[in-house]
DNA sequence: GCTTGACTTAGAGTAAACTTTAAGATTTAT
DNA sequence: ATAAATCTTAAAGTTTACTCTAAGTCAAGC
């Protein structure tokens, strides 16, 4: 059992975020002491950790609301979060696929300009 | 040359994008005909393609906004600008490691489900 | 018992990067 | 000549994902 400050430094997410995210479905109603304080489980920050996840790769909450939605109805929702986790990872990679080849641009743009600024300062040196 | 559309089609940004982006100083002011139309050059576009290569890497356009009006300072700031490219690539390559761990994560989720799903679906056909 | 942390609701505020609107004037292309 | 594109300014609206505030109550840990 793990108070919210507790998974707060667990996850990275402020308590505020881990309450606005409970609130909008993200995560499931946590547990409560008798006194009503949230008492995260285990399962709790796996849950976490798959929103963290697909987060991190870009989906939006809503979208995680909507698989975290599908979880909660059961097996028989087995196949719809598979086809959209499959989705998702194709999206993911063809990101990455286009994020890599603008990284190869900048990369040739640095050396570009690294190549410039070389003879930049050659240049200085000569007029000494 | 070039009229706001052509380059709105190449670009994939809208004329109300490339004119925002103007007035915020990512692009300097573009030539103009002589009743007042835009007309983009080919330098212009260069200067776009560099652009829209550090906006899709995620540089956002405070700092691109920044590097551009570097660019018009002149060579005594190349070296400003190497590095400022140098340290965004650095971010690009961490954020592309971590997407990868990340994504990993998601494809294993995915062949976990996938496997789930398959064990119910012949639990299902065991039933009949 | 006292301090610190947690609870609530509801709504306002923030930041980025657009996007849209409005309304009229003008230009360009066919 | 006419239809379609472009121009202007200034401001309001949109979306996402928080983040913060207020005010008051209550619980937990030492």
């Amino acid at each position: 059992m793990y108070s919210i400050q507790d998974v707060s430094k667990k996850t990275g997410l402020s308590a505020h975020t881990l309450r606005y995210y409970e609130k909008e479905g993200l995560l499931p109603p946590v547990e409560r002491s008798s006194g009503g304080f949230r008492q995260y489980t285990d399962e709790d920050l796996e849950a976490l950790g798959l929103i963290c996840c697909l987060k991190k790769t870009g989906m939006s909450l809503h979208e995680i609301t909507r698989f975290v939605a599908l979880t909660h109805e059961g097996e028989q929702t087995l196949k719809e979060r598979v086809e959209l986790l499959r989705e998702h990872r194709e999206n993911v990679i063809a990101r990455m696929a286009e994020m890599q080849k603008y990284l190869d641009k900048v990369t040739w743009k640095l050396n570009f300009f690294t190549e410039k600024l070389r003879a930049y300062e050659q240049k200085g040196q000569n007029m000494d």
